[in-house]
DNA sequence: TAATTTGCCTAAAGGCTTTAGGCAAATGCA
DNA sequence: TGCATTTGCCTAAAGCCTTTAGGCAAATTA
């Protein structure tokens, strides 16, 4: 009986592909031995379980990001850098559906802290000196960035401004003006008594 | 044989309740027949299918979000109204964490131009007439919004800023500073030759 | 009270996951 | 080269989820 030549590499890669075909909640093991032409418990010698093999396609799709951007970011600064760095995202995502929707996916804080998001977080603070913020405020500028992006790129992806105008390129780039803007004049901490409060929130858990 | 009055509106109350117990993604036909100790089948009368019921689930907490919105919005303008109306989002979302996954869930166009969506934005608009932004550049702070306050409590929510300083409710309170900071000094549209333009990129598909 | 509608049930088919145990191909070592 | 071991894929089987079809009894209506 010919081996078919089964890998964790291969199934990974081969799962990436299937979901940005057929979409990330499609990926099943199922399905990729029946791309494979093999039998379903065969790939269990090389994956966990179905949820080991998600997380592997979830962790490539993150290096393949951290990459990319890295490699966008190589000799720019400033604005930029920034506007590189947004578009990697977005054009990763659009090109690749299915991964990006897998790098949302939740890890464990252990694999979370082996994965690419530190290289992630890394290149945002490199953005950020260009912005000369001091701590605490870089990290919150991280997190503002790293959510932003996100959000903006996922919402877009779940077809939430397809279809009206103005055009979404035309918004994502606008965005990353604002945002460079906002870096640029990033105000100070309101005074204690100034700030807005959250509500006390008394309602049902 | 006793009836256990099953109505679509409580088979979606019971599901939003049990996502919030044990994550969206385990709300199940199954979990639910189980829960009113009734058959599977039997469910399928009020229910069309088990996307039925997570889109179901999906449109009372964008309602349920809305309609906190609307009250927290009740008689404030400006950055007040804003920080009220991102608290909302990111309340209900640590409060209902399974409700509010369901609402990330990819709506049909049809299903997402009747749901409380459009409610949202709505308000989102309304928070921006304090700012006085002329369009389109108020339709692009509507998505930069939208977006942003998606993904800040999405990450937050998957666990991104947990356990590391600062605490993830200061970088809030900061970025709702940022936001309104921004927001009173909109950037104009930078001349044709001073934006930065995406890259091309002609990589494999 | 009889007729009709409605609600939940049994039955059954099909799909995905995961484990256990087996045979054969590949590899390693005399 | 020949034998032993490891490795890779297979069959079998159990468990859970979805969905459809058809039936009987409870609730509703006349």
């Amino acid at each position: 009986m010919a081996r078919a030549g089964l890998t964790p590499q291969r199934l990974t890669q081969a799962g990436a592909e299937l979901a940005d075909e057929v979409g990330f909640e499609q990926v099943t093991v199922s399905a990729l031995a029946r791309h494979f032409d093999v039998k379903v418990a065969s790939l269990y010698s090389h994956v966990k379980s179905s949820h080991d093999l998600k997380t592997r396609i979830a962790l490539l799709a993150l290096e393949e990001m951290a990459d990319a951007a890295a490699d966008a970011l190589a000799g720019r600064s400033g604005k930029d850098a920034l506007a590189a760095f947004a578009n990697v995202y977005r054009d990763y995502a659009r090109r690749h559906p299915g991964r990006y929707a897998a790098s949302q996916l939740r890890l464990s804080p252990e694999t979370a802290a082996a994965s690419a998001g530190v290289r992630h977080s890394q290149m945002t603070r490199a953005i950020l000196r260009g912005y000369d913020l001091p701590e605490p405020e870089q990290t919150h500028a991280v997190r503002l960035l790293g959510g932003t992006f996100h959000g903006y790129v996922s919402l877009e992806l779940s077809g939430g401004f397809s279809h009206s105008a103005p055009d979404s390129s035309v918004t994502w780039a606008r965005i990353v003006d604002a945002l460079d803007a906002l870096l640029r004049n990033w105000p100070a901490e309101p005074a204690r008594d100034a700030r807005v409060e959250p509500e006390r929130d008394d309602r049902e858990a």
